[in-house]
DNA sequence: ACAACTACGAGTGGTCGCCT
DNA sequence: AGGCGACCACTCGTAGTTGT
């Protein structure tokens, strides 16, 4: 199996043509069809599915298609890791949910940029599972995340526990001393999963059957729902409290009981990578930074 | 009839290993 | 070092099929 075949394989998945794979790739239509043919041989089964008007996907040609994109990918991340081999004594590769870089992590990691200079840094964001698919196909020397993956290959660090709070806002109308889920129910509410704790407590609070009327799966959307006053989520207290404090919104009061779950944040690290000097380095600064005000 | 498409075969040029 | 053959990937020309 060749890189120029793969290339060639995902061209025309992508085109659903042979000759226009061919254009895009600078090639002619011939070499295409002898590089997809080449890998149906190596695969021993066909890819594409022709017909004399067009071609589509065999099902083992859409199976084989994330694979093939994983594989290009790793050689891309391959080309760009040697490329800055020689810049640093050593590079990491942190990735992250973009939440956590922007509110937990940044001032966490600045502080480690600046002790360590000699270590370059590479920060990846993703969701929970696109960072520990990286963290085991070894693109990703550590991994910080709101879900922990029970994987054998993977170390799990818990580093610290974030607060959840009701936030709206600013100018939301408080009438009473504090709202309860029944409140809730009447108002928009925004929702964000966080967690599988997180969402059993939703459900006993909230009803099995209460539908939210906007679920976002990312914390900036859920902030920009909220400050542009169209309803009302569950945010991390200390970037709320940040935000209610320059006016942005308004930490609303609501003590339900049971009370709102905490949520961890979890330092992922593959077993075998345990060997570096920067990554030791980054792991004790991280669990220094968290726990620091315990 | 024509256009658009894929497949195939012949020819070409580059690379590699072997031998002298 | 240089000649030779095998192999591979490529281009080009062409055939066959089918929709408009």
């Amino acid at each position: 199996m060749e890189i120029s075949q793969l290339e060639a394989f995902l061209q025309v998945a992508k085109t659903k043509s042979f000759t226009r794979a061919a254009e895009s790739l600078h090639l002619v239509q011939s070499t295409v069809t002898t590089r997809i043919q080449m890998l149906e041989k190596a695969l021993g089964k066909p890819l594409f599915r022709r017909t004399s008007r067009h071609i589509e996907l065999t099902p083992a040609g859409k199976h084989f298609l994330p694979y093939a994109r994983r594989i290009l990918e790793l050689k891309r991340e391959s080309e760009k890791a040697l490329q800055m081999e020689g810049m640093a004594e050593e590079q990491l590769f942190v990735g992250s949910p973009h939440s956590l870089w922007d509110y937990i992590l940044f001032p966490a990691v600045k502080k480690f940029r600046r002790k360590h200079p000699e270590i370059a840094l590479r920060l990846i964001t993703g969701h929970s599972d696109e960072i520990t698919e990286k963290l085991l196909d070894g693109l990703a020397d550590a991994g910080i995340l709101y879900i922990p993956p029970y994987h054998p290959g993977l170390e799990v660090i818990r580093l610290r526990e974030e607060s959840l709070c009701l936030a709206g806002p600013a100018d939301f109308p408080l009438d009473k001393e504090a709202l309860t889920p029944e409140d809730l129910r009447s108002l928009p509410f925004i929702h964000l999963g966080w967690g599988t704790e997180f969402e059993q407590w939703f459900k006993a609070a909230f009803g099995r059957h209460f539908l939210p009327l906007v679920e976002v799966d990312h914390m900036s959307l859920l902030l920009r729902w909220i400050r542009t006053g169209e309803g009302v989520g569950f945010l991390l207290q200390s970037v709320a409290e940040e935000m209610a404090a320059a006016g942005k919104l308004k930490v609303l009061p609501f003590r339900p009981d049971p009370p709102l779950p905490g949520i961890p944040v979890y330092l992922v690290l593959p077993k075998r990578k345990r060997s570096s000097d920067g990554l030791d380095a980054l792991t004790n600064h991280l669990l220094r930074f968290f726990n620091k005000g315990k």
